[in-house]
DNA sequence: AATGAATGAGAGTTCATTCAT
DNA sequence: AATGAATGAACTCTCATTCAT
């Protein structure tokens, strides 16, 4: 096993007491127990709750922004570049269903900086996501469609696979495959 | 005005402050100030705070499942019903874009009974907007689509516009009906 | 026995707590424990452990300057008056001498306006007592002193009975008359 | 500059920090960082704050009674004596208002065995003073006082010095003079 | 001998809940 | 039925002390 120091350790166990708890449920008796430390270690580490939650918060962002951007440059064509994205997204998820409570929760919790920081980032990407559709439209491969909105679209349309309930005869990549499909393709009959 | 009973009080004032804190930070002593009664009072209708938010969940999102289906039963297309129903969406959180604490988060603390009860209920508005898909593709209105990711791509889509930041010269109505049209037009060239 | 009420309950315990602990070692649940009361009322009283050492200064303060300006005002010289309050200072404190910690120490933790309120009520005290001096001087009982040394060394000389040890075949009753006699009437040979 | 050894740097760096945050407040992180040390290194000179507060008492007692006997012994009246001994004890203390907190505070926390010294270190000076007040009655420079009480009062009235505000147009020396003028000629018009 | 990372007992404070009025 | 005074469990955070290095 790699050996992990303590700082890892309490944010690795942090981000899972988070996620199953939320911000305000959450001990950090709990963490520290979760992190096979004592209560006192967590604060040699992270100087409150919400310091720790801050920096699980940017990371766990910092991590999850790379590789959808890193799916994002990879060959293909638009359509395909978004559906890695998709998928790589799902991958990450798909055992932490929760994970929506971390981003999309408790934000209220974590310094008007790291919000900016939050925000910036995601307006960062969505504005790499904008630049790669025009240049679709640009050689002809998309119809030209408002691009700031298509980014805003497909980005948040990341966080409906939260809301995938296990089905039946379909496999959650299947039905991803499907949604994007559909983004790119529209549903009206032409 | 309309003489409103204590609970109805009770439970519209929760809402507000549900919605402004969340439920951890929500206090009793607050709902029962802001819905002008004394702290007994709130136990007197509900036996527990979490017995409140559930009842407060149920009313909330009884009022809203209500309010998108009648905005889809109204006359039109069904690229006209969607956006209809978004639009409708839209009014009702238009002040409250808290709404999604309430909706997203803190979820795990009504009983797993209100649990399933709200996914049944988001189940069957799912349903009852696919077979309003099916029929469009019967008529010939739309193409051959997966309905059953249809309908969940127009429900889920819904929330995005919780993260719709306040931009420069469009208005967010300008961008929801975009939004709608991409998803019914697509985006690639044809 | 007299009825109390509970604030009135906790001041009491809290004084009696205080003084033995000092400040930093009174603990709210002692405090609370003392009073009879559950912890969480002194909070219903009093918004914080600081607040709740404010009150009890000002209170205890209070009643000490009343006590003592009133043993000034009645009858007789100079002399005696100040013996009087000497004896009546004692009688306070006889019990508790402990209380130099709750009039000398801790005062850091008292908010910056009870600092001053305190140093204002202490300064009035020895204004009065100097005008009281200066009218004895006027009338010839007094030789003509530096008033306002007199007027604080008099004032000070009050805690002075905190460090007498219980000695032997006099009692403290009489010590203090010895020192008062001392300060009027002098050590040096005429 | 002297070399000045581990424990030496350790307790002069506590007297500081006990002064200035008093007993509770001073942390032995604090008093360590103070000293130029590593925490733990405290622990090899003493081995509980409690006991490193009490040397740090003792040999400020120590330092102080020495110093103000020596002031007692150098020649002139009585009276030119006592006043060297106050000016001596407010050179010390000037820059250390403080100086009160860790003398009449805090007490509590000393080993009772130290207490007693401290109690046997202070009688000792009294009794040393007593003695001088009653080779001066024996050749007529006082007048046949209470002995006792004279030794005491002129003992505990050093500590009058720590409630003197800064005023006006007199300096604190002038004022202390005054007041060691005041307990050898007395108040009362003779 | 010297260190500081690690610890957990214990502090102040909050607040859902109870219950006498 | 309506209230709010009373309560204590549970929380975050501090810091004296230990101990492996």
């Amino acid at each position: 096993m790699i050996k992990q120091n303590k700082r890892d350790k309490i944010i690795e166990a942090a981000l899972q007491i988070f996620l199953k708890e939320g911000y305000e449920r959450a001990t950090m008796q709990g963490i520290a127990s979760a992190a096979g430390v004592g209560k006192g270690t967590t604060y040699e580490y992270f100087p409150s709750k919400e310091a720790l939650f801050n920096d699980v918060v940017r990371e766990g962002f910092d991590y999850l922004i790379t590789e959808l951007a890193v799916a994002l440059e990879q060959e293909g064509t638009i359509q395909e570049k978004v559906e890695r994205m998709y998928l790589r997204h799902l991958t990450i998820f798909q055992t932490e269903t929760q994970f929506r409570d971390l981003m999309l929760n408790d934000m209220g919790k974590i310094p008007e900086e790291t919000q900016l920081w939050l925000i910036a980032q995601q307006s960062e990407f969505v504005l790499k996501l904008k630049g790669i559709l025009e240049d679709g439209i640009k050689i002809g491969e998309l119809r030209p469609i408002h691009t700031r909105v298509a980014a805003n679209t497909i980005t948040h349309g990341l966080k409906m696979i939260y809301y995938y309930q296990g089905e039946e005869h379909e496999s959650i990549e299947e039905l991803v495959k499907e949604q994007v499909a559909m983004l790119f393709n529209g549903m009206n009959q032409i």
